[in-house]
DNA sequence: GTCTATACCACGATAGAC
DNA sequence: GTCTATCGTGGTATAGAC
């Protein structure tokens, strides 16, 4: 057995993509400067030139590393609760599961990384909250592929959810959801807009889940008015 | 009578102003460069720091332009309906409205101006709904400050029209809320998450405020869980 | 007052020595 | 893997022309 401390495979990419995590945070991905990452890393300057090739490969690299496992977790989720209703109800035809379990399956995910590591999540929350609304048009492009795979699968269980609801506004009405969960990622350091919220303090992420997951279910399921049907 | 053409006054400032607008909501604040949008405007490289004194200032010049008629129009529209209730029903106590109508009367503001003007109002549009998580202090800063007079007017709306909600979840379904509107704004050209949703298309500005004030209204008015209740 | 030309330092990226 | 020098470009400041 070697004396020797155990030495991280990849370890300055590691650093790197911490630090990134924190400063793409705090300053966004052109307000972040290599000289600052790098130091702050406390690796040269040339590393993320080395190790990833450029910035933007930087980046693409930093969501890869906590989108894909969170999307497969979102999947696998899903299909354990779909599971789960079919091992109670053999008989019934579909998968169909209630709109509120859906809603709540995959926010839960994004909110728990929040209180999750000692920082890592939080900061990557906050980031990928902000990066919906990226004006980088291949940061979007790529978080739309990363997103893909779920979001296919978490509007067909919807659609089984909601039958009676018009296909197209259902795509807004989860428009609107994404929007939410979105903004509820990023602003937990955002404007404070509405005096007397303190979007800073610590956070019961349960209790967030139960207030977003309330919210979000009464909008999917607000009653459809005339015009609106009458554009589907 | 003279007979020169009219100068308008500013002409260069205003010609900055527009153009920013448009590489702004392109490429973010960071990723515009002095260089392309001068010779953008057609105007001297020194012509931003000669009318604004700095990038940061012409960016607040930018958002006052806009956001304090809007803002003054949102208490305007919010007093006239306030009117028009309690001439109706002159004996009742409050001013209180259907939170349904004040939603309208806040949302519809944003989303009018999507389809204003020839594109400046558009632009500004998703510019403002990206800016809400913006990663700069500074910025987040301003756009508190402006929103804030319009924002304790519909904060106390809200409370006459919920008098029965704990305080602390009106201020979270506030902010959920905002969150929608703002991704909705934004992601007129946002990353495309869900497959059918054709965000370029050209909107309905009636139609997309109908949807939205349906979804808000519905999310408002949620069930309040037990949980809910005991942490406020 | 308004605009132009130009200089200054920091940035991202890269090539080549170690 | 690391370090350094270097290139083109970024925001900013200012001197001086109109």
């Amino acid at each position: 057995m070697s004396l020797r401390a155990v030495k991280p495979q990849h370890e300055t990419r590691t650093r790197i993509l911490d630090a990134a995590e924190e400063l793409f945070m705090l300053h966004g991905f052109e307000g972040t400067s290599m000289r600052l990452l790098t130091s702050s890393a406390g690796v040269n300057l040339a590393a993320v030139n080395y190790h990833f090739g450029s910035k933007d490969a930087l980046i693409e690299a930093l969501f890869r590393r906590r989108l894909d496992p969170m999307n497969a977790a979102r999947i696998a989720e899903l299909e354990r609760l779909e599971n789960d209703a079919k091992a109670r109800a053999p008989s019934s035809d579909g998968r169909s599961l209630p709109a509120e379990a859906i809603i709540r399956a995959f926010v839960g995910q994004s909110l728990r990384m929040i209180e999750d590591e000692k920082g890592g999540g939080r900061n990557f929350s906050r980031l990928l909250g902000r990066t919906y609304t990226e004006p980088a048009k291949p940061i979007r492009a790529l978080i739309g592929q990363l997103y893909a795979p779920a979001m296919e699968r978490y509007k067909a269980a919807f659609e089984l959810a909601l039958p009676q609801m018009p296909r197209e506004e259902l795509v807004w009405r989860m428009h609107f959801m994404f929007g939410t969960l979105a903004y509820t990622l990023a602003a937990t350091d955002t404007v404070q807009l509405i005096a007397g919220c303190k979007p800073e303090d610590r956070y019961d992420a349960r209790l967030l889940e139960d207030r977003l997951t309330a919210f979000l279910a009464a909008g999917l399921n607000a009653p459809l008015k005339h015009n609106v049907r009458k554009a589907a």
